[in-house]
DNA sequence: CCAAAAGTGTTAGGAGTACACCCATGT
DNA sequence: ACATGGGTGTACTCCTAACACTTTTGG
């Protein structure tokens, strides 16, 4: 054991964060939520999957301690993460009182090269929908619900969805990808109008030719836009 | 100094919660929102008005920890508190890495004697409105902006309001009290028009004869139906 | 009779939701 | 020709917000 270095006059609990880190993956007409986990190389829950996460450092913001801690163990960096809740119900965690501070991000899945570092044996993404099917360490799976409920409560708030897709994109492929957030399917013809009216989604020269079917037009997300559109309403089609 | 006899194998940045308690007082035609402060009697900011709260104990459930911070600084217990977020931006505390989880509440102010213990030097309400005229210790003037953000946006959602009226009251009562908190006015017909529809507000005998006008109507708020709304819908008329 | 708050309906606009058919393409 | 997803408009409901006059009391 380690020299106990660091004393204070008073007892602490141990500050952790905890990422929630979603995607959305699949064929175009089968997508999946997905969830980032991590499998712990160390006790306690040694060989359970659970969120990544870990102790924030000394005189680290909570949201570059949530970064970090995502990057070392799982090799994701650059994710857009949202402070969901902070969480320390005594006997959550077996080693002591342990608070620990949630975050939610979503990213594309294919940009990042996941790398299992440290106290992760290995690092999967794993379907939301059969998550029944994997125990989560400690009180991952409550915390895991917390985020997604704020997720969904935030979609149409924030413009997170484009970074999941290509800069240029068809309306299917982004109304496929809010209804594999959301868990539930959305009118193709109000989400269309949606668009139209909130301007920050500009169509482009351009289709996207797939399968034996009509070519879709092509939109692009424009920032400028939609900052315009922010300071007014806030309505999304999703 | 005391004996540092708490000792980690890392650092640990300390924990603190802090609670924004708000009430409403004066003349039932010119209610004022206040917050709950406390002078500090340590330093640093020794003298300076502050938001109550203090350091979370060992296995101490972070709503518990918020309650007994409130109740031994201030003498106010049986509060209606919600976590808003958590806030650990280095430089923060001049004592070093102090990370806090604000909770918002909202009391009747009558109903508890103030009292000023420990650490604290006094205890008043202040008036929110006048806030400027007095500079808060720490972050706490962002804190308290955070909670009042949070306390509005949940106002139409959790019956609070409720707690600081009288079990027999008027919709005028109740409406000026949503105003003063929610910090614009808001229109008496649609008001009362809601209040009928919600039916978990029920007319009960009897009037209040207050001033040189016509007596009004008493309501009572009756929890049983409440719940039966809460399970469906979610539109309160502020 | 005057001041002061209580009480009362209607309307217009916007947002959400439900719903069915033709279009352009590849095979 | 047919299968596949792309693309389009209308009607109904509900919620919100705006707006002015009469009623009942105390002084």
């Amino acid at each position: 054991m380690a020299k106990r270095k660091w004393s204070y006059d008073y007892p602490r609990p141990a500050l952790t964060v905890d990422i929630v880190l979603f995607t959305v993956a699949g064929a175009l007409n089968d997508l999946r939520l997905q969830v980032l986990l991590i499998q712990r190389n160390e006790s306690p829950f040694r060989g359970a999957w659970a969120l990544p996460g870990g102790f924030v450092r000394q005189d680290e913001d909570l949201s570059v301690a949530a970064r970090r801690e995502l990057l070392e163990e799982t090799g994701v960096s650059e994710a857009y993460l949202e402070q969901v809740t902070t969480v320390g119900t005594p006997g959550r965690d077996p080693r002591g009182h342990v608070v620990t501070v949630v975050y939610v991000g979503l990213v594309p899945a294919d940009r990042h090269q996941l790398r299992a570092t440290g106290d992760a044996a290995a690092v999967r993404w794993f379907d939301v929908a059969r998550l029944h099917e994997v125990p989560l360490a400690f009180d991952h799976a409550r915390l895991l619900v917390l985020a997604l409920e704020h997720l969904r409560g935030r979609l149409g708030e924030v413009p997170v969805c484009f970074q999941l897709l290509p800069e240029e994109f068809t309306l299917s492929e982004l109304q496929t990808l809010a209804e594999a957030i959301l868990g539930r399917t959305l009118d193709r013809r109000n989400f269309r109008r949606k668009v139209d009216e909130l301007h920050f989604l500009r169509p482009v020269p351009g289709t996207r030719r797939q399968g034996a079917h009509r070519p879709a037009q092509l939109y692009r997300f424009v920032p400028e836009k939609f900052a315009e559109y922010a300071a007014r309403s806030r309505t999304l089609p999703f």
